[in-house]
DNA sequence: TCTGGGGTCCTAGGACCC
DNA sequence: TCTGGGGTCCTAGGACCC
């Protein structure tokens, strides 16, 4: 395969700068999106922190209690708008799709591209690049850090690299130094779990990690332990591809505060089923699965499926499969935090 | 310090069939 | 009395991503 030239895009703090648009006068302030603090007491966590918001130690996935704490009076706290969001991502991935060869979403702040075809050099790549990221601008007002390099993997890393509003590219000769310092935690697939396998072989940095085995990885990581070999040498061949079919449709919903009480749970587990309903008959999908989630006070949590004789479209399947299946664990006189309701084996209905 | 919500993929064990 | 080998399907849990 000849060489190829791949971008990844990344939309600076995605939803802040959303908010930001909604309302000029959020301009430079400390802004979080996320979940209601309620004074510390709230349940959720923060989606998003702007770049003056990180300042104080705020950050995503962060608890929202502890937000509050570290930030609380000083932050202005946001609750999501998923609808306007979605309308500036598709903006956005609208202006990206026009160039390129191939084009993969990533989530609703993130794509990848392969320009391998209409450029010719890492130089006019770079140009490139930078004409995207004006026209972004231009268009939608938002900034974005663009990383490029010979695949998926490397053109990731870049954009991480530098933000906000970065541009880096990793050119092909200088892929092993530059991977050589950053920690493992950089590579696509290495959670807080690998990391502190890895950590146990006294691996931190790609650099150690080029030197432990092909074998010795598969024998602890599985699969995976062979990518990561790959990876640490910056080898990384999978291609951007449109995104594919979904698979599953799933709502849940934490509770405020723990509860044993049976009528809220079916009430709750109702709610999240019409919600499922809603969205598989707007998109005009059969079901051939349906699944349940609960969450105990203590974080525990438990999932029970079952797959249904044949495929259904009916919300009646739904609600009597999901009430069978949360039975056993209305039993146990324990405070559930989270119940969830899923459908899978999804396939289009021809009508 | 306390951990949302929406997804995907992988693993491992058990049932079942030939 | 001691019980194969391979394949597929189903289930539950876990790690990870944004």
């Amino acid at each position: 395969m000849s060489q190829r030239i791949i971008f990844h895009i990344d939309l600076d703090a995605f939803f802040a700068s959303c908010e930001v648009l909604k309302n000029s006068k959020l301009a430079g302030k400390a802004v979080v999106v996320g979940a209601d603090p309620k004074e510390g007491r709230g349940r959720g966590v923060v989606s998003t922190a702007s770049y003056e918001a990180r300042k104080f130690g705020v950050h995503s996935a962060q608890p929202i209690s502890i937000a509050w704490r570290l930030a609380g009076g000083r932050v202005i706290f946001l609750l999501p708008d998923f609808a306007f969001y979605e309308k500036m991502s598709a903006k956005v991935m609208k202006i990206l799709q026009k160039y390129v060869d191939a084009f993969e979403s990533w989530g609703i702040d993130e794509a990848y591209l392969d320009v391998s075809e209409k450029i010719h050099n890492f130089r006019e790549a770079k140009e490139f690049a930078q004409k995207i990221k004006e026209e972004i601008k231009e268009k939608t007002k938002l900034t974005c850090s663009i990383g490029i390099g010979p695949n998926k993997l490397l053109a990731k890393i870049a954009s991480g690299y530098k933000k906000p509003d970065g541009l880096v590219c990793i050119l092909p000769d200088k892929v092993l130094e530059f991977l050589k310092p950053l920690s493992c935690r950089e590579l696509i697939g290495v959670g807080p779990k690998s990391e502190e396998k890895l950590a146990r072989l006294g691996v931190k940095t790609i650099s150690d990690l080029q030197k432990i085995s092909r074998e010795k990885l598969v024998d602890i990581f599985g699969k995976f332990g062979s990518s990561l070999y790959d990876y640490s040498r910056g080898i990384d061949e999978s291609e951007v591809k449109e995104s594919k079919e979904r698979k599953s449709i799933s709502c849940e919903h934490t509770f405020e505060k723990d509860t044993q009480n049976p009528y809220l749970i079916f009430a709750t587990l109702n709610k999240l089923a019409q919600e499922v309903f809603k969205l598989i008959r707007k998109e005009k999908y059969h079901f051939g699965q349906v699944a349940i989630k609960v969450r105990y006070e203590n974080f525990e949590t438990h999932t029970r499926q079952s797959v249904l004789s044949e495929s259904s479209s009916k919300f009646y399947d739904i609600k009597t499969k999901v009430r069978e299946l949360i039975l056993p664990f209305l039993k146990k006189g324990r405070s559930i935090r989270l119940v969830g309701v899923k459908v899978g084996r999804l396939r289009e209905s021809k009508n």
